[in-house]
DNA sequence: TTGAAAGCGCTAACAA
DNA sequence: TTGTTAGCGCTTTCAA
């Protein structure tokens, strides 16, 4: 482990350590000579040189750390695109990303975040696992932050979700323009903003067709797989049976498939299922396949770190924005026209 | 963001910042009274008080970052309780992890683990999204590592890796205990420890029972559901049709579902289903659920970073060890006697 | 265009 | 038991 250091490349290149230091971070421009610079660089190549980022940290201020606190991103299957959009971006930007999972412990969190901080991370993005509208803890305050998948109640930081009344609406529209006009909706029952908004966008892609909200046709559960097969149950089993289920998240579109299953149902000839979530590992898994609108993940995650990194690098005009990014369709094999029209 | 330091401590406090950084840090014990530690410590706590890591990182040569390099474990839904138990096992040693994920782009992987080692992390935990052998990346050589779910071919290096053959064998001892005699083996058909493993923990089982091995029952498919569902409608439709299924993983054995449903076969009753992984999303939404081996995830992540930090903390007695963690047997609803026995 | 030197916040060797 | 002070590796002001 022989470190060399920017003294080292000095000697080598029969400079000063000033000159080595700007030869590498070429600041101004007109500081060095072209020449110095690339035989300085090659010296540096040659040595192996690495800087050394907990001293140019200590030095600038700025550890190109960034902090990713989440409640459970880490460690369920739902949102790791999250990470990995923030990864990229921060990667992009010279930045490594620092995850912390409290697993919604709140204490925790608030001790990680206190560790992130001693580290002198740049800034934190503040993840949850689903869209939620929350209060920012309050040892965030004065701290480069963007919410992820959740927005403040002040609004007085940025933060980015998914579209969710846009995505219900565009999965009901998908039904409708595969001739459906007979649309359960198979809903979470939390209290959560996805509940709602989900809700609504059903009901304005009816009436945008002139189909006629029916509440008998929506259902709520808990929003797992048996949640989705009991309440598909009822609804299938009702007096006037739905030709087409939009479903709250694909783990409910799954017990869909599985109440269909046991009513003698054959999707999608006799039914047709749209979900939401895109989750890879049940949406393409389901046989036939899943069509579902995918939640932008990646997308969500990445621009959170752009911004953050935005706001970090000017922290002048601090104007807060709240972003909100679209859910795209995402095609298998679960939607069909109705048998009889 | 007034960042309060060990210099504005000393001054509130009346003493040295010699005194300050003793009292905090209590290494030798006999190096201050009592009272003024209890003293310094309340200033520090009045003021609010953090150590700045990049500055004692830098001066103590020690970061107290562990970086995390793998392949795609943050955004699959496969490993998550590896970075879990990786994570807590570093917090609770005082450290903080860095997770880096390539996607399985060695180049990108490359730069990354540069951009650790930049960082000064202590250590590295290289991590696999699944068991297999490799060899240890050349820029690692010289850090402290250790392998996750991995072994390295020259065994220089301390590794983790969950017991194969005795997972196949619990597994499949299970349905002998439940009265199963002929038992089918939906294998994986890539090359790798887990496939090879597996199949002698089946063969082994089976001959600790006195049944016969029959390579008929054993078909290899893709591990994926689709691959498990023509494996399975493969071996139910051929001439013996076994009462049990072992499955290569539980995506597979989602397959064999969907298989036996299309037969017309009943699970449990018709056929006993059993899995590797514990996938709770994919375990737990089966219906019935899933019986199946938990792969030991949280354990393995935490044993590498407990391993790694002694390895750092005393760099004398490098002896590198192998472990092996068992799987634990998760019952839900997929096992049942056969129907004649 | 280049170099000397101060100092980021902290720890620890040395002095008292 | 406590304080003074020299750096850790880097950036940057100021002088040459």
């Amino acid at each position: 482990m022989g470190r060399v250091g920017i003294r080292d490349v000095a000697k080598a290149a029969q400079v000063s350590v000033t000159t080595v230091s700007h030869a590498l971070n070429d600041r101004r421009g007109s500081r060095i000579s072209a020449a110095t610079k690339e035989h300085v660089r090659a010296v540096a190549e040659d040595l192996g040189y690495a800087p050394n980022r907990l001293a140019s940290g200590l030095r600038n201020n700025r550890s190109y750390l960034i902090g990713l606190v989440s409640d459970e991103i880490a460690t369920t299957p739902f949102a790791g695109d999250m990470i990995l959009g923030a990864q990229d971006a921060a990667y992009e930007r010279g930045c490594l990303l620092m995850m912390l999972d409290a697993g919604g412990d709140g204490e925790l969190e608030k001790r990680q975040v206190s560790t992130l901080l001693q580290h002198q991370v740049d800034g934190i993005v503040y993840a949850r696992m689903y869209h939620q509208r929350i209060g920012l803890p309050v040892e965030l305050a004065g701290v480069p932050t963007v919410l992820l998948d959740a927005v403040s109640a002040d609004e007085k930081v940025s933060s980015v979700i998914p579209d969710e009344v846009e995505a219900a609406r565009l999965a009901v529209r998908s039904l409708v323009a595969a001739g459906h006009r007979h649309i359960g909706f198979i809903n979470n029952l939390d209290d959560i903003p996805a509940t709602h908004g989900r809700l609504l966008g059903y009901q304005e892609a009816l009436k945008e067709s002139g189909i006629e909200f029916d509440p008998a046709l929506v259902v709520a559960g808990v929003p797992e797989t048996n949640g989705g097969r009991a309440a598909a149950m009822d609804v299938l089993s009702g007096p006037s049976r739905p030709t087409a289920l939009f479903c709250f998240n694909d783990q409910m579109a799954m017990g869909a498939y599985q109440a269909a299953g046991s009513l003698g149902l054959e999707i999608p000839r006799d039914l047709s299922v749209i979900g939401i979530d895109n989750l890879e590992l049940i949406a393409a898994a389901l046989w036939p396949g899943l069509t579902t609108m995918a939640l932008p993940h990646y997308d969500m995650g990445r621009w959170a770190v752009k911004q953050l990194l935005n706001e970090i690098e000017k922290p002048d005009d601090v104007e807060p924005v709240q972003m909100m990014f679209d859910c795209p369709l995402v095609q298998r094999g679960s939607v069909a026209p109705p048998l009889q029209i």
